[in-house]
DNA sequence: AGCACTTAAGCAACGCTGTTGCCGAAGTGC
DNA sequence: GCACTTCGGCAACAGCGTTGCTTAAGTGCT
């Protein structure tokens, strides 16, 4: 039951065992969202005592990030208080930087979009003027959410990117981006936090609106996130958090090879999933391409035992039913019980973008930074180990 | 660096705190292998203080579990004292329940085996026959195991069994064996535990396998282990730990397809990968057969984004070179730089099964028990949380 | 040889964690 | 109005890793 799993470096101090179980509640609390939890639940469920619950709560109530909020019925005794996150007390901005736009979201510490903004922008004029253009973007959503009293959006944690793949989110550098070879190898997450003042996390689209989906309440712990739009590619989330993979390259779904004799892809392989699919949708053949997708679709739920199969991408949003119920077929006719559902979050990636930043909080393993490195300790000169400073409340900084 | 990886109702008392860097610490100390690791070694590779790591070493010398083993060379000052596991402190059984045969090994602290049994069986002559011979056959393999000084061998933590899916790690229930419907269901955990008086773990063999191949000194961080025998399967090793799936059916290679229009196969689907690589295996066509597992392997490491796939399985090494090359062959026509090699451990499953009674101790997250439940905190009313009481020398009950 | 310097590892005191035992607060139900 | 139940905070406590210092055990220059 104890339960905390290994991870190469990291030795656990009293600092980081805090932070765990501060980040424990914290995510109880998240997914108990308006209802809100009571203390003895918090220790039903984290195992820990009420009275441990109590020191808790109390630390992130008086940190502003838990509030009370009414009191539940009396079940012969004195009534067990509500405690509910405090959406306001953070931010996160989240960035989807796709190949003909950029689209910016400030999410509150539960995730929920507190503003948007939409510009066209050209992926590949490369990472200059992409990148004032981003800076200049956020900065005006930033100006543009004050409350009404005018004061700024409180903590702002820092900014999650998203943009099409390869590349590499432990380093924050984008690789070959199809299309953009300026791209390559630029330090965008460096680039991007000097000139914001912000901590960048950088992640790969479907990854990034994976991780939105797997923090929705009542989330299924294993789903693919599959993504058919101009291009085919999956997010996977196993356990609950996402799969990335060595090289931020997992789910690679497109070129999946599903005909082993089939026509030729640029990638060098045939037969892939994602030229066979986009063949078809270019043929009006939407229930053949649903086929497909639907095969590509059960392989992934064989291979990885998952629990649901989520479809989303502006092809499938455009013919949601034909979709839905095409890969559905496939699944059944292979006594797959795994439902299929159609993922219409609006903005799905950008917020999922801005998750990449809040996930941390609730204790989810954060993307960025070595994580194992075998053997480099990166022995932390830096502030003390493990402290939650992120959250004290003077991360409004911006210029 | 805080890093403890969430794990829904793992709220972490000191009691963890404590099992954790001891873990942490085994683990090192397992993978330094013969060569050891001193103390500062040790508190560089945790992020620990030198202190807590002499204080962590000193619990697990008077465990018994870690002893000193001379010293390093000087650079200046006084030489670092080398600690080493004690590879007889514990030991584990692992039994791999094949369609045909069972073979045991017990292997010691270290994996390495200790003794080994075989015994050929009918698995499709179901639990109460199967598990009779199980439990005669441990108790051989314990009693022929003495020291020369006829001491049973110390620290019998469990016993680890494989069998092929599918089945439910986390209930330690097989599914509808294939050719075995009398298994389906029997609660195979309980029962040899009961019998055997030891803890018991069951896992698919794949698993097991590719599990034993995690924990090798240097083995990769990602890797699939490919199976090829009377079936195909793998065991997805992704983060250093397996992927195991929500039922344990993650690995399920066979059925993925690779040939939209393939010939119908018996799990519903076309162009199953196993049975387009067993047909080419039957007319004699290994290379093809190669070609056909390389296909298969391609998918799984663009999919996953892997370092390294592991061949295995007695197809395979009957003809290792053939298959080895086939594969690489279609990865490097791919450009992908993943390496391809022959697992060829003897016993690989046996001692993959001992291996699921072994991580724990190293804080590998354990296969078994519900592990999240979503709510269900099983309070622990027996004995304290996260107590290491599994390593006190008094495990070597069998009777 | 002898001395200064460097590095490793243990001892003692300390701060901070969750835990335990107890008590007041706040309801229900007879 | 009183007994009972349940929630949640206060205070004392045990146990964790950390800090400051001391001792052990080498190297290298004089």
């Amino acid at each position: 039951m104890t339960v905390m799993t290994r991870d190469p470096g990291g030795g656990a101090n009293l600092s980081a065992l805090r932070g765990h179980n501060a980040a424990l509640v914290l995510d109880l609390l998240r997914t108990a969202g308006e209802d809100g939890i009571s203390r003895l639940e918090l220790a039903e469920r984290t195992g820990l005592t009420p009275q441990a619950v109590s020191k808790i709560t109390a630390r992130l109530r008086a940190e502003g990030l838990a509030a009370e909020a009414g009191r539940r019925a009396s079940t012969g005794g004195k009534p067990r208080t509500v405690l509910r996150l405090v959406p306001a007390a953070a931010h996160a901005v989240g960035a989807h930087l796709d190949r003909d736009g950029l689209t910016l979201a400030l999410a509150d510490l539960t995730g929920a979009p507190v503003a948007l903004r939409h510009t066209p922008l050209a992926l590949a004029d490369g990472p200059d003027p992409v990148l004032a253009t981003l800076v200049a973007e956020v900065r005006e959503l930033l100006a543009g959410a004050r409350a009404p009293d005018g004061a700024a959006p409180s903590g702002v944690l820092g900014a999650g990117v998203a943009m099409p793949g390869p590349l590499d989110h432990r380093r924050g550098v984008p690789g070959r981006v199809t299309g953009a070879p300026v791209w390559d190898g630029f330090p965008v997450r460096e680039a991007l936090a000097a000139r914001l003042g912000l901590p960048v996390t950088l992640d790969k689209d479907t990854n990034a609106a994976a991780l939105g989906l797997a923090l929705r309440p009542g989330a299924p712990r294993s789903f693919a996130y599959v993504h058919l739009g101009t291009g085919l590619g999956a997010g996977l989330v196993v356990g609950g958090a996402p799969l990335r993979g060595e090289r931020t390259g997992a789910g690679e779904l497109g070129h999946q090879t599903v005909q082993l004799d089939g026509p030729p892809c640029v990638c060098g392989g045939r037969g892939c999933l994602e030229a066979l699919c986009l063949a078809a949708v270019a043929r009006g053949d939407l229930p053949g391409a649903a086929r497909i997708l639907g095969t590509g679709a059960a392989n992934l739920v064989r291979l990885l035992d998952i629990d649901r199969v989520l479809l989303g991408g502006a092809t499938v949003l455009a013919a949601p039913g034909v979709f839905a119920d095409g890969v559905a077929a496939v699944l059944a006719g292979l006594r797959l019980p795994t439902p299929v559902e159609v993922a219409s979050a609006p903005h799905a990636v950008a917020l999922g973008a801005a998750h990449l930043v809040l996930a941390p909080v609730f204790g989810l393993a954060p993307p960025g930074e070595p994580e194992s490195g075998r053997g480099k300790p990166e022995s932390g000169p830096a502030a003390g180990p493990g402290d939650r400073a992120v959250l004290s409340s003077d991360g409004r900084t911006i210029g």
